[in-house]
DNA sequence: TGCAGGTGTTTTTAGACAGCATGTC
DNA sequence: CTAAAAACACCTGCA
């Protein structure tokens, strides 16, 4: 670290003055960002490890054009993430006008305009981009952090579509990428037009140990103690010199097998104090939710032992409960999936790596090293530890070469593109056509040989053409001469933020339903889980059996060759998983009796909202009635039956307020509104049944001024 | 026949970004 | 360079 007075005359003045209230010197990377130009307006990929200060090399650049008249955009891959940077930016410098905007988060959007940095996640900056007309204007600066996150197959394309719009859109501003450290990052810089700063520091020391044959080896070994489970014999050492862990599995169901196996002894290392505030965390934790799932029961469980697991099941109460008293050092130990590798800060002084596998498309793959990086990246707290620890256990001497081959001494993959598919071409040809209305075929090609993938596949125009025939073929896109506009379907599609294949499968189903076809609330919830948009389904053998069986009797309202065999199975289970939620039943009773966890459940209902709502739209646009299915996402949002409709509206009723309502006679506002306060208070608690009462009678007459005249 | 307990075989496996503010034909 | 645990099916032995 160098004072950052030594920086006095090399940055700017309101940056620095900013920067002293806040820090007192500056790390490596942030020098070598200063070098490469940072304020000059050049732009800079930095290829760093986690926590080695890459933050602020974007904060550093957002100052700068902000104090130069500019607005700034900034954007994550997870809302997590976003969230954590938005909020600390905002606190740290309460002077600048900030905004955050993301999918379920869009009430500030009115404000972008009056912002001075803008926080969104990639797809919605995507959204924006393209549907509004003017865009956001005067951007002098956009930061990408996580930018790696380009080689995801999912995700990257968005990434990848943003960066090249950006560049279109922008062409003057400056792009700071920030990125974990990766094998080609001066192929990533190039295409960025950047400066490429690239290192491996670290503020905290990071040992890189392995676990063999009950010994830790990393240059010499380290005896650890002699019990036979691995995973157990480190707790044990680790619990011996007072530490705490993040422990990386390979499932949702090993954390949770390797969290209870190590609570024993974890245990036995509380202290009375530890004891009874880990018992209120347990509580806390218990009731997440309405009534206590099975996991929640576990987890509770664990808390007391001071052992956590942590995977994508848990609501995100839970979740950020556990992270909250880890780093509270209530936690001793989280067993988790890689939810915790990318995004939230959460540090620790050890990381332990128990399986270096993970189940592939099609069989066991070893992990990328870049994953284990991430996950390693995690070891070693800037304020607490003079150095951080990463154990990665093998099992047998191969698996112990293979870990010091790849993982200790080998380098880190390159990032692929993932733009050359058909899915993501077919959305961002269409985005694009949407964007810049009457663009040219060539001018088309040209932007997509612009992209990270294009740059490198002199054959991507061909690719290129062939989708957008499709796009021409069904009616998205018109084609005159060689100008193409989007179609008034192509527009919504668009705006609506679906792959155009899920559009064809909603408007074949719409057209049904012109045709005569009963609307049926399974009917629909079936055809939304068969689209694309549904990324993570997946159901048992036996299951499938079962369903398939159903799918005999079902009436056949879907064109079949859109939709894979599989999913239109599975669908059929993901349909009736939410015809019980609006059936009010409640999470535990579907964890119980399909197996889906409850923070799984809830991605699946926020899904499952904007479809809906994106299929209304489209019947509205078809000339199909739409009330129906606007009233089944009311439904779903809240998990409640038809009847409970009138209440869910009002100021603080859910489906259990709205159920006890009207379980005692008030089905209506008006019932509710003759009621006595003294009633609703008594059936909602004071606070919400005495808001209910002022909310609902708000509009009583008063005597006015002309009255008393 | 019923069932506890053992043994071999089959099955399963991480993650979570996006719309918009609403009831007609 | 490629895994491991849970669930299930089947078998055996005993009351």
């Amino acid at each position: 670290m160098e004072r950052l007075e030594n920086f006095k005359l090399r940055v700017p003045n309101r940056v620095y003055s900013a920067l002293a209230s806040k820090i007192a010197g500056l790390l490596l990377p942030q020098i070598l960002a200063i070098e490469a130009g940072l304020f000059k307006g050049k732009s800079i990929l930095v290829s760093a490890p986690t926590a080695s200060g890459k933050t602020l090399v974007g904060e550093m650049a957002a100052l700068n054009a902000i104090y130069s008249g500019k607005k700034v955009i900034y954007v994550a891959p997870l809302k997590a993430l976003l969230s954590e940077k938005y909020e600390e930016f905002s606190k740290d410098y309460p002077g600048i006008k900030t905004t955050i905007s993301m999918g379920d988060l869009t009430e500030n959007d009115v404000n972008l305009d009056k912002s001075d940095m803008i926080f969104v996640s990639t797809e919605k900056l995507d959204s924006l981009l393209r549907n509004s007309s003017k865009g956001i204007v005067n951007v002098g600066c956009v930061i990408y952090d996580e930018i790696h996150l380009l080689g995801d197959p999912e995700r990257g394309p968005a990434l990848e579509f943003v960066i090249s719009l950006n560049k279109r859109l922008y062409p003057k501003a400056q792009i700071i990428g920030l990125s974990a450290t990766i094998g080609n990052s001066d192929e990533i810089a190039a295409w960025l037009g950047s400066e490429l700063v690239k290192t491996d520091f670290r503020p905290v020391k990071l040992e890189k140990k392995i676990y063999f044959d009950k010994e830790l080896v990393n240059g010499k070994k380290e005896r650890v103690d002699n019990v036979d489970d691995p995973l157990l014999n480190i707790v044990i050492h680790l619990l011996k010199n007072r530490k705490q862990a993040l422990v990386f599995s390979q499932t949702k169901k090993t954390a949770v097998s390797n969290a209870k196996s190590i609570s024993q002894s974890v245990e036995k290392s509380l202290s009375e104090e530890e004891k009874k505030e880990l018992k209120k965390l347990s509580a806390d934790i218990l009731y997440a939710l309405d009534s206590p799932t099975t996991q929640c029961r576990e987890l509770s469980d664990l808390v007391l032992k001071g052992v956590a697991f942590h995977h994508a099941g848990l609501v995100y109460k839970q979740r950020k409960l556990v992270e909250q008293s880890f780093r509270q050092g209530l936690i001793k130990f989280i067993v988790s999936t890689p939810t915790l590798a990318l995004g939230v800060n959460l540090p620790a002084n050890t990381v332990v790596i128990s399986s270096i596998y993970r189940y592939g498309t099609s069989r066991m793959e070893l992990l990328p090293a870049m994953e284990v990086a991430q996950m390693s990246g995690r070891a070693g707290r800037p304020k607490y530890d003079k150095e951080g620890t990463s154990i990665i256990i093998a099992r047998t001497e191969k698996e112990l070469e293979i870990i010091r081959d790849r993982y200790i001494d080998g380098g880190i993959e390159p990032v692929e593109s993932g733009f050359n598919n058909e899915a993501s071409l077919r959305k961002y040809i269409l985005a694009l056509v949407c964007f810049e209305p009457r663009i040219s075929v060539k001018d088309l090609t040209d932007f997509f040989d612009s992209t990270f993938y294009g740059s490198r596949d002199f054959a991507f125009s061909y690719k290129v053409k062939e989708v957008l025939d499709f796009l021409v073929d069904k009616n998205f896109i018109e084609k005159t001469g060689s100008s193409l506009e989007p179609t008034d379907i192509g527009r919504l599609i668009n705006r609506l933020y679906l792959d155009p294949y899920t559009g064809l499968l909603f408007l074949g189903f719409l057209e049904k339903m012109k045709k005569g076809m009963e609307y049926d609330d399974f009917k629909a919830l079936h055809i939304i889980f068969c689209s694309q948009e549904f990324k993570f389904i997946r159901i048992s053998q036996p299951e499938a059996a079962k369903y398939e069986e159903d799918s005999f009797s079902m009436s056949l309202h879907i064109d079949e060759s859109l939709v894979p065999y599989d999913r239109y199975i599975a669908a059929i289970k993901m349909a009736r998983v939410m015809e019980e939620w609006i059936s009010e039943k409640k999470e535990a009773f579907i964890e119980e009796e399909y197996g889906v966890l409850p923070g799984e459940f809830y991605g699946l209902i926020e899904n499952a909202r904007w479809l809906l709502y994106a299929l209304r739209e489209l019947a509205r646009f078809s000339g199909v009635k739409a009330s129906e299915f606007s009233k089944l996402s009311v439904r779903v949002t809240h998990g409640i039956k038809e009847e409970l409709l009138p209440l869910i509206s009002l100021p603080n009723i859910g489906r259990v307020r709205a159920r006890r309502l009207y379980a005692n006679g008030m089905k209506s506002e008006s019932d509710i509104k003759s009621s006595s306060q003294e009633r609703l208070v008594k059936l909602l608690g004071q606070a919400v049944g005495t808001d209910l009462y002022k909310y609902l009678h708000k509009d009583d007459v008063q005597p006015t001024l002309k009255d008393v005249v």
